[in-house]
DNA sequence: GGCTATTTGTCCGTATGTATA
DNA sequence: ATATACATACGGACAAATAGC
């Protein structure tokens, strides 16, 4: 599904927060709010900006992970992967 | 058949009290108590307000769902369709 | 050596809602 | 009407590692 990348959380509707802010994060690492191997912002920043449990945005990050669109690096944060369907050539 | 937004349930009448209570949501959805995208009241919610089983109240809503007026979404609840009637011009 | 702040990792409890028996 | 199971969401708390002063 698709998502704004400014959108807001609806807690009403029938799409989960977590699956909205997955959706809302891919639309902002795709709109290019982060570079590759760039800290997206924190848990806690998440949560603030969002208005979500801390748990909430865990679950949507671990999405992004799932996917191989991010990756996290304990006590560090969680960055963007680096383009791997770009052909490496220079 | 018509019913009305407000009425109640008659346990004694020729019509089942699930095909009254399907009656009723209908009518309350087209009067707007709830719009599209958005819950209706919980299960939970609609036993206690008109004094049904559960079972029976699930059963309306299967009506409903049957009739495309509403759709459930598992572990969050049961949603008004958006109007399709409308083309999706843009 | 401290202290403080930040970040992810983990666990607890409570609440709501559907699904099933 | 009760009970259990499952998924989701929120809030709090603590741990561990890192970084800076």
């Amino acid at each position: 599904m698709n998502f704004q990348p400014d959108a807001e959380i609806d807690h009403e509707g029938p799409v989960t927060p977590y699956q909205q802010l997955a959706g809302i994060l891919r639309a902002r690492i795709a709109r290019g709010d982060w570079q590759p191997n760039r800290a997206i912002s924190s848990e806690t920043q998440l949560v603030q900006q969002y208005g979500l449990a801390r748990t909430t945005v865990r679950r949507a990050i671990a999405v992004l992970v799932e996917e191989g669109l991010v990756f996290t690096v304990p006590q560090r944060g969680t960055y963007v992967a680096p383009q791997l369907e770009a052909p490496e050539g220079e």
